[in-house]
RNA sequence: GUGCCCGUAGCUCAGCUGGUAGAGCAGUGGCCUUUUAAGCCAUUGGCCGCAGGUUCGAAUCCUGCCGGGCACACCA
């Protein structure tokens, strides 16, 4: 190991090690298998008048430590808090305080004893009997505490994605957006299940991937001696099954696209897609907005503060179009097929296009740059051009033939949803694959990949659908007020260092 | 991918107009039987991210590389 160039950490470890092997010289295993726990750390004080006097145990690992040559004060942290331990030779016993002498900051205990209040008044336990549970030989970083404010921090971001475990021990308010994570993701699949979706699992490797502009991770298959993709999207097979019969399903869970990483990308994020027969994006829209509200709910969030706006989810959301949106902001006419036109509004406002960009590209990124950082009050973004939209139904009542039914949903200026009336019409939907197909020969990396498997599925008749796609770990960020999608996710992806494998 | 900033002890950081490293916490030894960033005394611990270059001499200046943060680009 490289144990040899790390002289202070590793005569850490080694003083640990050797305190390891003297409990086992007094016939203590300092790993052992089970401990009788009576009581979680929040339990014992919030149940302080019932508990009072009596004998508890609780278990958990040593985060403080005060030592006063034959007492000594220590808090155990535990899956829900803290509690104080009191450990007074006398009232311990000779064998519980000759053990507490051979333990860390960092070691798991169990302590049982009486609920009592410290002179200071801070519930504590006046512990009479001590049992290691887990040596810990590897010293845990970061400093000290005092009234909520933590000194010396574990605070280098780097080190705490790497080392979550760490993070997560040291500091508790990560454990607290993770434990608020699962309750998002809990009531969104409660709130889709008891609105009737079959939650369904779809391929993650795909021959053929699709559903979205994205470039993919490729892998391959030495068995079949073929190229797989991960998949970018779950939409195409989602679709499949509205085909095959089941009416509401949903799918959450991870999709992979191998694109740059920032404060709202990583490469591999959970999605989630649900996907509804005989309804229309107008009805996805009110859809959208309980679902949301149902996960704020669950973590008690009626309103949260971006860049100075405050969002209320009790509140309907700002419906929007996208040609108004776009002339409002540039103040010019949009038409939809005037390629030079939409060149120059670009060029207007310093906006870098490529040569041979075409409509759809450009309409995009006079969006993102003109309108989106803009939509700070949650609003969906409706009726986008059918150029960036292969996989939607023309809009309804509209001569131009150049706009679908198709929502996005912005909150604090990140796109949280994407959403169609979905094309049913098989032979429509095989020109705009092929038109895709086309625009990939040319060299477009995102353009989508022909399905003839998917094509052939819509062709047997597929009922009126609306679909919806939204970011699980943006709605997370939303409700748990990160700024950062590494923040929501337990492990985001890191480089390798040289040396791991 | 591009730009800016950062990388010094287990953790948090100082040292950076060049003279070969310092603090607090943690650790170790001692004192201390109601402390709470406990305290007091003593003390161990450093390929100063890596590799080159300039120099009599580099943590410090220069170049390249590795890793990270932020912003931009691409996207959800």
């Amino acid at each position: 190991m490289a144990a040899e160039k790390e002289q202070s950490l590793t005569q850490i470890i080694q003083f640990r090690k050797e305190k390891a092997a003297k409990l086992q010289e007094m016939g203590i295993n300092p790993y052992p298998y089970v401990y009788d726990r009576t009581h979680r750390s929040t339990e014992i004080i919030e149940g302080f008048d019932k508990l009072k006097g009596k004998t508890v145990s609780a278990a958990g690992r040593i985060v403080s430590l005060r030592r006063m040559g034959k007492a000594a004060f220590f808090h155990i942290q535990d899956d829900v808090g803290k509690i104080q331990c009191y450990i007074k030779r006398d009232n311990a016993g000779e064998q519980s305080y000759e053990v507490f002498k051979l333990l860390d900051m960092g070691d798991i205990v169990g302590a049982k004893g009486k609920v009592f209040t410290t002179r200071t008044g801070e519930i504590s336990i006046d512990v009479s009997e001590l049992v290691v549970l887990a040596k810990s030989i590897r010293p845990l970083p970061g400093g000290k505490e005092k009234e909520g404010e933590t000194y010396h921090a574990f605070a280098d971001k780097e080190q705490r994605y790497r080392h979550r475990h760490l993070d997560l021990v040291v500091n508790p308010e990560v454990r607290d957006v993770f434990r608020k994570r699962a309750q998002i993701i809990t009531a969104v699949r409660a709130f889709l299940d008891q609105s009737g979706f079959l939650e369904v699992e779809t391929p993650v490797l795909q021959p053929i991937y699709g559903g979205a502009f994205a470039r993919p991770f490729k892998t391959q298959h030495h068995a079949l001696d073929s190229t797989l993709y991960l998949r970018i999207a779950d939409e195409l097979f989602l679709k499949r099954l509205i085909i095959g019969g089941f009416d509401r399903v949903y799918e959450m869970a991870k999709d992979f696209r191998n694109e740059g990483m920032d404060k709202t990308h990583n490469p591999e994020f959970t999605m989630l897609e649900y996907y509804a027969a005989y309804v229309d994006y107008n009805f996805l829209m009110d859809f959208t907005e309980e679902l949301i509200r149902a996960a704020a709910e669950a973590v008690d969030v009626k309103t949260v503060e971006i860049d100075g706006t405050s969002i209320d989810f009790s509140k309907p959301y700002r419906r929007a179009g996208y040609v108004e949106l776009l002339e409002e902001a540039t103040g010019e006419k949009i038409v939809l097929s005037d390629e030079g036109k939409l060149t120059k509004i670009c060029k207007k406002h310093g906006i870098d296009a490529e040569k041979d960009a075409h409509v759809g590209a450009l309409l995009e990124l006079l969006m993102k740059n003109l309108v989106e950082p803009k939509l700070q009050e949650p609003t969906f973004v409706i009726d986008y051009p059918k150029a960036i939209s292969p996989l939607a139904k023309l809009k309804r009542d509209d001569d131009s033939g150049e706009i679908v039914e198709r929502f996005e949903l912005f909150i604090g200026g990140r796109e949280l949803a994407n959403s169609f009336t979905e094309l049913t019409d098989p032979v429509d939907q095989r020109e705009r694959l092929m038109a895709q197909a086309e625009l990939r020969q040319k060299g477009d990396e995102e353009a989508q990949a022909f399905d003839e498997d998917f094509v052939r599925a819509v062709e047997v008749g597929m009922p009126p659908t609306g679909g919806v796609g939204l970011g699980v770990d943006r709605l997370v960020m939303l409700l748990t007020d990160q700024t950062s999608i590494r923040d929501v996710l337990l492990f985001p992806a890191m480089r390798t260092l040289p040396g791991d494998d």
